[in-house]
DNA sequence: GTTTATTTGTTCGTATGTATT
DNA sequence: AAATACATACGAACAAATAAA
């Protein structure tokens, strides 16, 4: 990571954007007189571009201009992608916490963890059980399978931590495939999250990859509805 | 739309990955390989390589290449990016169709509704409620608000088929604003969506915006849990 | 362990295309 | 009809990081 001008341009401009210099109504400046203004051509002026619009602040409209996105930007899941609990916490200002609830070698498995990560008879893999906590108050509950062989020496104390981070000592993730849906939560969860029971919640299905395709990482992780939700923003067309 | 370079190029490389040419655990050609191959300069092939990764198609490890994505591609919610329900359905070969509830004018609305919409007091709106129907079950029921001089001549006919399509003959949509709760459903709802009282429904709120920042429409959407999921790839890093 | 080659990433310049106002 | 503004496309060079010799 490091100082590319486009870069520079895009954060100096998501500031301005921020500073309100640039309203949400109306248009930025074009991209050649930004090219000027900033003293460099106009293909780093449209690749600083291209980066607000990644970033989700930002969006163009051909032949005309680009304009500020006004949604209203909270800090909540699926913008952040592929971020560990500990940081969006952290970016949210927010105390997390993690509880080990089990740490286990297991050969039994579902069989869709089994085909998820594509484990072959016998194959020793971690199962891990973990409660997050955010101010004191339960917020999730994880329950994840991993190779065992991925993390050898994996010990409670370690498994407190981030796993990704841990896992990435060795192997590095890409990213990951997620599946969300809207249940009821169990006797026992909902006692674990100090709900009521039945209370609704997000069941997130996660798998991790590597680069190259390997599977890395399953997760299934129960999120309390009121205490969690997903934000996306969704664009027409192109 | 029209016969691109770089699309072109984009999806030859889509098709041969489609047919297994370029496998998952392999690199694609270099882009230097890749710009000989195809008689092109090589800012053709990285525009090509970038419509990909848009695609969620390929991932791109830098300095070292362009892997194909391993995740299995449902065709669901999310990496549809804001389409509407019929053409969602319509891309899983179902059969989609549309029962208007209720068409009214009102000014008596929810104050989320006032806020997000940024309504003037006495703005006339109307209030659309309809259930969407997939192979003759019940899937998603529909609560829409949306300023009435966007669509003055609006009745119940119209009502039956994509308002988003309707809007867009006056006002185009960039994009769209979504947050996603998990809910229990009421008792009327339940019943309106042929399920047991209080099961578990995924509650969407929806704003969609004009480029210039306004708002157009207000959308409060349930999902029977059990026929619908939403499906997310999720990025570290970059 | 060091050097070299490979591969992606950045940045300039220049020209033409296409849709809107 | 002309000016504006984003989009495509080529060529060229260097930077940075990894992998191979």
């Amino acid at each position: 990571m490091q100082n590319y001008l486009y870069l520079e341009v895009a954060d100096k401009l998501q500031d301005e954007i921020r500073r309100k210099v640039y309203g949400i109504h109306q248009k930025l400046p074009s991209e050649n007189d930004l090219a000027d203004q900033y003293r460099t051509s106009r293909l780093t002026i449209r690749k600083a571009i291209d980066a607000l619009e990644k970033r989700q602040v930002v969006v163009k409209d051909r032949n005309r201009g680009t304009y500020v996105l006004a949604a209203n930007k909270k800090i909540s899941s699926g913008a952040n992608g592929l971020a560990g609990f500990t940081e969006v916490a952290k970016k949210m200002n927010l105390n997390p916490q993690t509880k080990v609830l089990s740490l286990t070698e297991v050969t039994d498995y579902p069989q869709v963890v089994a085909n998820d990560l594509r484990l072959n008879k016998d194959d020793e893999i971690w199962k891990i059980e973990r409660l997050r906590y955010v101010n004191d108050e339960p917020m999730t509950h994880e329950q994840i399978y991993l190779k065992e062989q991925l993390l050898p020496m994996l010990d409670e104390k370690q498994a407190e931590g981030s796993l990704y981070e841990l896992i990435e000592q060795n192997i590095s993730i890409a990213y990951a495939s997620q599946e969300l849906e809207a249940v009821q939560l169990d006797k026992k969860t909902s006692r674990l999250l100090e709900t009521k029971e039945s209370s609704p919640a997000f069941l997130a299905h996660t798998v991790a990859y590597s680069v190259d395709g390997y599977p890395i990482l399953y997760d299934d992780s129960y999120y309390r509805s009121d205490k969690y939700t997903f934000h996306n923003i969704l664009y027409r067309n192109h």
